[in-house]
DNA sequence: ATTCTCAACTTGTCTATACAAGAACAAATA
DNA sequence: TATTTGTTCTTGTATAGACAAGTTGAGAAT
């Protein structure tokens, strides 16, 4: 299956991007401006605009009329709310992963409360548990249900080290595009007592997350306990 | 100060937007397609194409090539987690408003953990603390630190039943363009047990955000505490 | 020296057009 | 009947150019 290649604007998005990620560019500096981006990138004002316009909408520059468009600051500690999954949103941190329950198929009649369709209920789903560390603590407990659905080899694979949207992206040709998420504040139950070695009224965050994705009509879901007593979570909106 | 006309692809996002939301279209409905819209509206496709692309990143549609634009359901719940104040993010249900502290001139060094400019340190800030309420249940504290920044009247207005961010659209056109938040999980304070009515070891949901506006270098802060027992938060990324 | 004006940048909005590619459906074909 | 092939709809990508409007800085006028 051959990968077609990405569209200019996309490349370009991922160019700069990436610039500003490694430090290329720092807070408050100016890109360059439109037009020195077309000619650097033979292409038109609307296709450089294209990519400056995804740049805005994640966060990562401002633009002023007359002036050109400055890189922000970025936010600090985990950006989980956002799109990337819970790998990416570490940063420098230390990540290590614990499988708590490998990949098993299973029947599911609802996920965390999301609605599921006929279809999804009747193929199953595959379940995993995991334990995720940063720099040794344990600050995620998450349960994952992904529909059984047409992805060979799928429980078989290595999710200590890799992200679940890696692995999904790669081996799947799947991306996520969106979700809708529920957040509220909880007791630590025994398990998560257990794991993350708090006592019982330990308030700990629940996010009940479905994924949706380029895939028609697939989603997968997740729902993740974090412990924000030393990593409050971030994003932006 | 005559406001001068949102451009047509802003006015074409709001229509449409409208129309979702009060139900003329329903979640699984085509939108027309682009040509139409065009035709009807005396415009282009790009220019149409950009609010389809708006009303796409807020969640509203989703479009599939060869398809059309298809509406999305609406995310129930409370999507405060979004650019939307408390006020709006509610939706059907009945918010009631407290005013806990009266806005006054205070010092100000620091915002709930966000850097402050020089100037902002200078000049201080209008506190103000609320206690919000969904059909009779304490449910919001929120305390909000707005810069001193010619704001003429401000103290003086009602915040009982508006929301600040309406406020500040209509009498000061200011507009919130986007922002950032932490989130974390605790347990509530002796203030919040009162407020809330809740025990000491009640688990609350507390949101650090910092609004940016359209006013070059102006943001405002708040903290809000969440009971999240009877309403979860929600919100689409 | 200070203030003002203007030219040369920047991004913002919009038009007009072209072709590619996915989806749906009807007609032709096996 | 079942399958394939077009045709025609849809959105996706990209070009080219025009004018509006905010910002900046150099140079002219005071």
């Amino acid at each position: 299956m051959a990968l077609k290649e990405a569209p200019h604007y996309r490349r370009l998005y991922e160019q700069l991007r990436m610039l500003i990620e490694d430090g290329t560019f720092r807070q408050g500096d100016l890109l360059p401006s439109e037009n020195e981006l077309c000619a650097a990138h033979h292409l038109t004002r609307p296709t450089v605009r294209k990519a400056l316009d995804m740049l805005v909408n994640d966060g990562f520059i401002l633009r002023k009329q007359g002036k050109g468009s400055i890189v922000r600051g970025k936010p600090g500690g985990i950006g989980i709310l956002s799109l990337t999954g819970t790998t990416s949103a570490i940063g420098g941190d230390h990540l290590t992963t614990r499988i708590i329950m490998k990949p098993r198929i299973r029947s599911w009649t609802t996920a965390f409360g999301f609605e599921l369709t006929d279809h999804e209920k009747q193929i199953g789903c595959i379940y995993m548990e995991r334990l995720r560390l940063i720099n040794e603590t344990p600050v995620f407990y998450d349960i994952n249900m992904i529909p059984n659905l047409n992805l060979p080899r799928f429980t078989s694979r290595n999710f200590e080290d890799r992200s679940l949207f890696e692995i999904l992206r790669k081996h799947y040709q799947i991306q996520v595009t969106g979700g809708e998420q529920k957040i509220l504040a909880i007791k630590a139950d025994r398990k998560i007592q257990e794991h993350f070695g708090v006592t019982k009224n330990h308030p700990i965050l629940r996010l009940d997350r479905k994924m949706e994705t380029n895939r028609l009509g697939f989603s997968f879901y997740s729902q993740v306990y974090c412990n924000t007593e030393q990593y409050s979570l971030t994003g932006r909106f």
